[in-house]
DNA sequence: CGACCATACGGAGACACTCTCCGTCTTGTC
DNA sequence: GACAAGACGGAGAGTGTCTCCGTATGGTCG
C-alpha cells in the first residue's frame, strides 16, 4: 500500500544520485540563482548531463523537488499562523511573509513561480496552487472580519507577493527598501483622505 | 555645434540601416518579447549580425532606443498629469499608470528595466534615473499634500509599478487582475480598522 | 571623374547552454 | 554466476550570443 503509482523501489544507486544532485543543486541554486548552467551543476555533482536530465527532467522539476524538501517548513509556518493569531488580519500578514521568504529561497526563484500559476504543465504548477489555496483561505478569513478589502483576490495577491519578492531581489543594495516593499503591499502608498 | 561629442555625421547607408533595424525591432519584439533571438531579428531586418551587433552592442542598448522613441509619449503624459490635476494623489495615480503601461511596451520589459535600475552601467540605467526622478517629484507632492504615507520613497514605488507590470503579464488571462493588482498598490490590501 | 581612405557590411565561427540518444556498465534476482 | 531491467556517461545536434576580419561602399579631394 505504500506504492499507490509508482510500480517498483528505484535502484540503490539512482535513488544515491537523487539526493546527491538535489544536495549539489541547493547549494548549486544558493550561489549561482536558479537561473546557473545545468550542465555545470551536473558536472559539479560529478555525473553526466543524461543522469542529471533523467531524474529531474527539466529546470523546473528540479525547482519543484527542492522546494518540496521546503514544504514542511511552509505548512508549519502556516499552521502556526494559524492557531496563534486571533486577528485575521495579522494572521494574513504572516502568512504572506513567509511566502515572501519562500519565494525568495533562490535567486530569480520568483520567475519560475509566476510562470507555473499561469501554465499548469509545470512541475511547479501543482505546488503554487497549493499555496494559492491557502492564501484564499487567509484572505478569506481577513475579509469576513472586514479587516481586508472584498475585491482582492487570493490568487492576484499571491501574485504580488512573488511580484514584490521579484523587486526585492534588486532593491537589496538599498537596505530600508526590502521592508518599504512589503508593507507597500498592506498599506499602498496612499493615506485616505483624513 | 550641433555635435558635443560625436566626430562626424554617421554615413547615410549606416543611419538608413539603423532605422530600419528599428523598425523591425519594434515590430519583433511586440511580436516575440523582447527575450527573442537578436540573429533571428538580424536576419528579418535583412542585415548581418555584426551590422546588428555594430550599431546596438547589446539588447539592452536595442530596447533603450526603441523605448527613447517613446520619451516623448511618457513626457507628454507627465506635463499632461502634472498641469491637469489639481489632487496631488490622483497625479501621482496617473503617473504610475503611464509607467505602468511604458513598462508593458513589450513583453518581458519589466525584467532588463528592474536590472538597469540597479546597474548603472546599462543604457536603459539613465532612461529609467529619469523616471525615478519624476516618481519622487509627483511623490513628494502628495506626501506634502498628506495624501501619501511618507515613509514610501521614489525608488520603491517605481520598483513596485515595475512589478506589479511584471506580474500582470502573467495574470493576463484572468480579466480582472489587471485592474485589481493596479489599486493593490495604491490601496493595499487591508482595510483600516474601522 | 577617378582614386583613396574611412567606415560599414556580412556571415563564418568560437563559445555557451540545453537536451537527447545510445553504447556500456550496475543492480538485484533467480 | 548469469541474465534482464534499468541507470550511467558523455558525445553531439540544435539554438543562441557575440566577435572578427575580408570585402564592399560612401564621401571627399585632386
Amino acid at each position: 500500500m505504500s506504492e499507490t503509482t509508482a510500480g517498483r523501489r528505484p535502484r540503490t544507486d539512482a535513488a544515491r544520485n537523487r539526493t546527491h544532485i538535489l544536495d549539489v543543486a541547493e547549494r548549486y541554486f544558493t550561489e549561482h540563482g536558479v537561473t546557473g548552467s545545468l550542465d555545470a551543476l551536473a558536472k559539479q555533482a560529478g555525473v553526466g548531463a543524461g543522469t542529471l536530465y533523467r531524474h529531474f527532467p527539466s529546470r523546473d522539476a528540479l525547482l519543484a523537488a527542492l522546494l518540496a524538501a521546503r514544504d514542511n517548513e511552509l505548512v508549519a509556518r502556516r499552521d502556526a499562523v494559524r492557531t496563534a493569531e486571533t486577528d485575521p488580519a495579522v494572521a494574513l500578514d504572516g502568512w504572506l511573509e513567509a511566502l515572501g521568504t519562500w519565494a525568495t529561497a533562490f535567486d530569480g526563484l520568483p520567475d519560475p513561480l509566476r510562470a507555473a500559476v499561469t501554465e499548469q504543465t509545470s512541475p511547479l504548477a501543482l505546488t503554487c496552487q497549493g499555496y494559492v489555496t491557502t492564501t484564499e483561505e487567509f484572505l478569506t478569513a481577513a475579509q469576513q472580519a472586514g479587516r481586508a478589502r472584498s475585491d482582492v483576490r487570493g490568487r492576484d495577491l499571491f501574485l504580488a507577493v512573488l511580484a514584490i519578492s521579484w523587486v526585492r531581489e534588486a532593491a537589496m543594495a538599498d537596505a530600508a527598501s526590502p521592508a518599504g516593499l512589503g508593507s507597500l503591499l498592506r498599506t499602498g502608498w496612499a493615506t485616505p483622505p483624513a
